[in-house]
DNA sequence: TGTACATCAGTGAACGCGCGTTCACTGATGTAC
DNA sequence: TGTACATCAGTGAACGCGCGTTCACTGATGTAC
């Protein structure tokens, strides 16, 4: 009631901070954001959030929990946002196809911090069994899509499922270019999906 | 002459190392490829190299400059790389280009961790005005084919070169995937490359 | 409605650690004569 | 060929720092009666 998800800075009352956990997420991304996968820390989660360093702990067992809590949310959203995309192959397998690759393009460019948690932070994921299975279900909407588009075509120019749905996986929106994201993701958007009908003739 | 860039180890006879610069850019790269762009120290570079932590400040100002050192060469072996895969646009421009991204993509693949200095490692590049400088020519021959290759298209379907150049600039290949990245390679190779003819019909 | 008490979610002080970096130093190398 | 000396590239001890984490604690909350 009192408070949504919203705040972010110290602006707490009493003794107990009432959404400390929420908080922590929302500080981690905050710094994952600003300074790269590497640049969080616990401690400075804790300050952001208006905690003592020792906080964070009542909600997650240690730096990497906290960590792998991040990254799982960013595979539920970006699930969520691949499979609004691809809406059951409608209209048609290609065009629903087309708007997953957009999305998941979408999800790198706006949600920078979430991928980083996701795919640059090293979280040993076999010791976060919900992490995997969310990053699983988040392929799994992928892999479906390309089996779909796949049945689709002449068995002829079938290209192999898993690869199409690699492909898509793959990340095409990076930092620290010549270039801003922004243009990036246009040139990645629009090439990948419209202009390269012109690199489609060879062997 | 007794040795070359070969010795990693502590090998060390002497002394002297003779050889220290080259060791900490194999051990900064060693870090990197194990445990990512921000599991690399000084320190452990140091200690890689059999020398005292305080060596490596003999050959470098600090830590962000070996750092810096590490994605410069990385930038002149992707020039390198580019430039010999274009071939200067024969047999013919899209065949060129085409090797072009086959090119970037397996120094993507390849060299995971220059790929790491060059964009994930967080280095100052104002800093480092030869490191910027290193990173613009490799990006230049991206640039030029994309405008030799746009100059040979007819006009009205002619994309925008910068985008082609971005296109092929951004990155692919990443770690911490459900799949090897080797598969996640051929699969962006082989798609991008050939199969995608199926999604050029849109908009 | 009021009080006792369990539980929860914070505090803050403390620890050990590894890192980055500096400093005065010293061993090895090479050059001038 | 031999010696003096400048220079170079290491050493190792020391520092300050911030972090991760633990611990005994304490303030706030909510529930039983």
């Amino acid at each position: 009631m009192s408070w949504s998800g919203q705040g972010g800075g110290p602006e707490r009352r009493g003794y107990h901070h009432g959404n400390l956990r929420e908080a922590l997420v929302e500080a981690a991304l905050d710094l994952i954001a600003g300074k790269g996968a590497s640049g969080f820390t616990v401690a400075e989660a804790a300050r952001l959030a208006g905690v003592s360093p020792a906080a964070p702990y009542r909600h997650f067992r240690d730096a990497e929990a906290l960590l792998a809590e991040v990254a799982l949310r960013g595979f539920e959203r970006l699930e969520a946002a691949l499979l609004q995309a691809w809406n059951g192959g409608r209209p048609t397998a290609v065009d629903a196809f087309r708007a997953l690759g957009r999305a998941y393009l979408m999800f790198a460019r706006d949600q920078p911090a979430y991928y980083a948690a996701m795919f640059e932070a090293r979280v040993a994921t076999e010791s976060y069994p919900g992490l995997q299975a969310a990053s699983d279900r988040a392929f799994a909407v992928l892999r479906q899509a390309a089996d779909q588009i796949c049945a689709s075509l002449p068995p002829g120019r079938r290209p192999p499922a898993l690869m199409m749905a690699l492909h898509v996986w793959a990340d095409p929106s990076r930092r620290k270019l010549p270039m801003s994201p922004e243009d990036l993701l246009e040139a990645g958007v629009l090439l990948y999906l419209q202009s390269l009908g012109l690199a489609g003739g060879g062997a």
